[in-house]
RNA sequence: GGAGGCGUCGCCUAGUCCGGUCUAUGGCGCCGCACUGCUAAUGCGGUUUGGGUUCAUCCCCAUCGAGGGUUCAAAUCCCUCCGCCUCCGCCA
């Protein structure tokens, strides 16, 4: 902000944001320095004369009486200019504090600065770096895919309406089939992540609002976080969030880095303003679970970290055997945090188009600075970089499986990697 | 939920009763230097974090769990909150 504001300019440009903002900003960062300055200097002036009155009474103690009033005049004129300054020092105080929360606000409201090489534009513009796998030809095969929730239902795999009369709309239960397909997703994802040097990690899901501002939730995605109210805490819609805020207000040694972890969670989203979008079936829902990788790193190797996690995700799919695409988010629709993301779609046979199952961003320091988390480097302490991506999202992942290994006869094949987490059986039926 | 104890600059710790010489004591660890065949030992110096200022050094401000308050002045007094420990109760 300092040095190179046009940097801040142009990444709200490509955004599509308030690029004025940046002016209200340097404008505020100038008042605070202001404020604190002239607030230190009448500390330090306060404190200079503190220093004397000590000594001073001490001395009007031992003092005979013909010394006395001499010193006690002394002492009065001390007292009268430490009083009046103490009052200035206070306003002083305050316009200090007042000036810092003015432009702590407008910070916090900033989203990270763009990569510059993110594809600039909204949610459509996003490029396509690459597919994998090709989608099946069922006309060829000769028969009409049916979508994840009736082979779902078929099987007693996942039940949506008693998750409506239980709990509202976008809620549903996993039964037999469909959970027993969680758990060896789960077991799955944690042995492969295990297996790059992920350190497995079960997280809270309610978290203090603290940890939900950090890591840039309660920006523009504000309306789709649970709040409970009676507690002051959010329930966190990816793990990614206590994840990220596991190490806040600590400084790890560069010697230390990468941290590396895989948490795993339940996902809370209200998904507001996606009334109608995604109602059938379970691609949509209010609560999932998710396994969720998380990387703590040196700025300088953020970017081959990023392209760690993103093969590992592929690696993952080409595991479950699904085809899938990999885009390039662009800018627009990126999120707060991010400043450069990777979405792998999955081919999903019945919408005849590729669904998002998994993202990784690259967040630089702009959570870790929000966080407080910071790496020392020999002398110096700065702000690290933070990664998130999703290893496995067990619904969406779930629907991938149903839908692409369908059989015409209703039953669902297993993918092979996964069957040794089902007892070695060969398909759902 | 109840009662009691505690929270000090990496770790341990002094200071808190009774406000000012606290510029927070000492030990351990760590870093540098000296001495030294090597290591060890010893000696000397340094070692919280954030901010301001500066080419840089210097210097200044804040920071003793957090936030308020009293005061000319708060680690120290008052209030609220948070966390940890012990015991009791309840509990998957």
């Amino acid at each position: 902000m300092r040095t190179d504001p046009d940097r801040i300019r142009e990444s709200q440009r490509r955004r599509g944001e308030d690029e004025k903002i940046v002016d209200s900003l340097i404008a505020a960062d100038q008042a605070m320095r202001t404020a604190r300055q002239h607030f230190d200097e009448l500390r330090n002036q306060q404190k200079l004369i503190g220093k004397d009155i000590g000594p001073l009474q001490g001395q009007l103690k031992k003092a005979d009486d013909a010394a006395k009033p001499a010193l006690q005049a002394q002492l009065d004129g001390l007292m009268a200019k430490a009083q009046a300054l103490a009052e200035e020092t206070k306003a002083a105080e305050l316009a200090s504090g007042d000036a810092a929360a003015e432009a702590e606000l407008l910070w916090l409201q900033i989203p990270n600065l763009v990569n510059l090489d993110s594809p600039v534009g909204g949610e459509a513009d996003f490029t396509v770096i690459e597919h994998v796998g090709v989608p099946r030809d069922f006309a060829a095969e000769g028969f009409v895919p049916k979508d994840h929730l009736e082979i779902g239902e078929a099987l007693s795999a996942i039940d949506v309406e008693r998750g409506a009369k239980v709990s509202g709309s976008r809620f549903y239960y996993l039964t037999g089939p469909g959970a027993e397909l969680e758990f060896a997703l789960l077991n799955l994802a944690m042995d492969h992540a295990r297996q790059h040097g992920l350190i497995p990690m079960i997280t809270p899901a309610l978290v203090l609002p603290t940890a939900m501002e950090g890591t840039g939730f309660l920006g523009q995605a504000a309306e789709n976080v649970y709040r409970v109210e009676s507690d002051d805490l959010y329930l966190v819609g990816t793990s990614e969030v206590p994840l990220a805020a596991f190490h806040s207000e600590e400084i790890i040694d560069v010697a230390d880095l990468p941290k590396r972890y895989a948490g795993w969670s339940s996902c809370f989203r209200r998904e507001a303003g996606s009334y109608g979008k995604d109602t059938r079936g379970i691609i949509r829902v209010h609560q999932f679970d998710k396994v969720e990788m998380f990387v703590f790193c040196d700025p300088a190797n953020a970017e081959a970290e990023h392209a760690n996690m993103l093969a590992w995700e592929k690696e993952f799919l080409d595991a479950l055997e699904l085809p899938y695409r990999v885009i390039d988010v662009a800018t627009g629709d990126l999120g707060s945090s991010a400043s450069r993301k990777f979405d792998i779609e999955a081919w999903i046979p019945t919408q005849d188009a590729y669904r998002e199952v998994t993202s990784t961003s690259n967040t630089n320091e702009f959570q870790a600075r929000r966080l407080r988390i910071r790496m020392r480097d020999g002398e110096t302490t700065k702000p690290l970089a933070t990664l998130n991506g999703t290893l496995c999202a067990m619904p969406r992942v779930i629907v991938a499986i149903l839908e692409n290994h369908q059989q015409a006869d209703g039953s669902v094949m297993i993918p092979a990697a996964l069957r040794p987490y089902m007892q070695g059986r060969t398909q759902l039926s």
